[in-house]
This record gives structure tokens, C-alpha cells and sequence, in this order.
DNA sequence: CTGACTGTTCGACGAATATCTTACAGTCCG
DNA sequence: CGGACTGTAAGATATTCGTCGAACAGTCAG
């Protein structure tokens, strides 16, 4: 019987970035992509930590998705967890919001990605 | 004196896309750029039609000026009217309102491009 | 331990894009 | 008209960015 008590994971945890240090020109730029928008959506539409990065219907390889995922970290857009095998995510919105007001409700609320 | 009257400039009008029309990552893309966040600053601190395109201070030649300007239009952020020799801007502040709420007032309350 | 699974890293490639230089087209003034 | 000025267009270049394939590392089940 493992606990998943102390000791914890010998992978490198994810590099996390404050939303509070996030520059507008970042968040713009992380935001202003096909894939990543699609994934934030998908992620705004489940339960936090409930989603692998590989459970996302995305039309890209796993490399590059891992790169997406690490440019919605940066952006301070999601938080990562270590989850067995897996990696969970949350989006990270209550954090977000109160950088940059209103800008994610605008994504989630367009119609459509274009 | 030569009123401004019909017959008008013999000079192609500058196309223009309505906000209405402008995805979300168009209008993401036009803003996730150094130069162009500085334009709309400086537009915006401004009346409307006082602003040529050269007049503002920018770190590109004319080319690439023009270029960002032509990227602008398209997503709706800026109006172009020719007067004599000059073009001059307008922040579509209203209309672009009308589309994205809330996100022209964030580039522009935020400290700093990045 | 071995094998299946998940995700990251690295190197390379192609596409998109930002930029410059040069040439050109209008507009206005003298 | 001719010259100064403003902006656009076209071509060339360079950089950034998204993508993939392959190799690697960690986790878990058997």
C-alpha cells in the first residue's frame, strides 16, 4: 500500500510562471494560436485536474504539443500536476482573470476559433 | 482655394475590415506585436484624424510601418482617411469595443508592453 | 525486471512574418 | 512643371515559430 506520501516524484516538476509577472505581449501571443486556443477552451470545459495532456482532441504530435502546454505555462495560463504517468492540468482561471480581466471570457465566449 | 470637393483622391482607398467580421485570432495576432501595441497606444492618447502614419515613434522604416498598418485595418483596430499627401488614423475604439469587450482597454491600461 | 504508456528534449525542416532597400505613385507648394 | 514629402508595392533576407521524428526519462502493471 503506497501513500503517495513524501518523496513524492523524481521528475522535474513543471517550471510555473505567476500570471501577475505575465506581460500583456505574452499573454497576447500565447493566446493568439489555433491549437492553444482549442486547448484552453477544451480545458475551460472539464473539471480542473482531470485532463492528461494527451487527452486533448489536437491535431498536432505529442512533441508539440508538450510545447503548447509549456507556452500555456509561461503565459500563466495553466497549472500542471504530476499524476502518476500522466500530467493534469487546470486552467488557471481565477489567476488569470484578475491580470487580465475579461480577455479569457472573450475566448471562451467568441464563436468559433475564426 | 480649392475646397475638398468631389472628384476626391485619385489614390486607392485603403482597405478596411469591419470588427464584426474580425475571429478572435486575428484580432489576438494583430495585437501580439511590440510595434503595433505601441501604435495603438500613441493612437489612442490621440484625437482622431490627427495622427499621420509617420508620425508616430516607432523603431521601423517606412515599409515595415506601413505593413503593421495594413495588419491593423484588417483586424479592424484602425480607420485610414487620406488628406493631401498624409493618411491619417483612427482607433476604432467603439466599434472594436462592440466585438472584443474589454480587450483594447486592457492593452491599453496595462504598465508597460512587457 | 520488463514492457506499455506518458510526456519532455533535441535537432531539423518549412512556413509565416518582420524587416530593409529600392522603386513607384499620389499630393502639394513654389 | 519640378521638387519635397508621404505612403504603398515588390523583391530579398533573416528571424521566429510551429511541427515532426527520434531518443530519452519517469511511472506503473504484471
Amino acid at each position: 500500500m503506497s501513500n503517495q506520501v513524501a518523496g513524492g516524484s523524481h521528475r522535474a516538476a513543471p517550471v510555473h510562471t505567476d500570471p501577475e509577472e505575465v506581460s500583456v505581449l505574452t499573454a497576447l501571443s500565447a493566446l493568439a494560436d489555433p491549437v492553444r486556443i482549442q486547448l484552453i477552451r477544451e480545458l475551460a470545459g472539464s473539471a480542473d485536474w482531470t485532463r492528461s495532456c494527451g487527452s486533448f482532441d489536437v491535431p498536432v504530435g505529442k512533441a508539440a504539443l508538450s510545447h503548447h502546454f509549456s507556452v500555456l505555462r509561461g503565459a500563466g495560463l495553466v497549472e500542471q500536476r504530476d499524476q502518476g504517468p500522466k500530467r493534469v492540468n487546470r486552467l488557471r482561471r481565477e489567476e488569470f482573470d484578475a491580470r487580465f480581466p475579461g480577455l479569457l471570457d472573450l475566448l471562451l465566449r467568441a464563436d468559433g476559433a475564426d
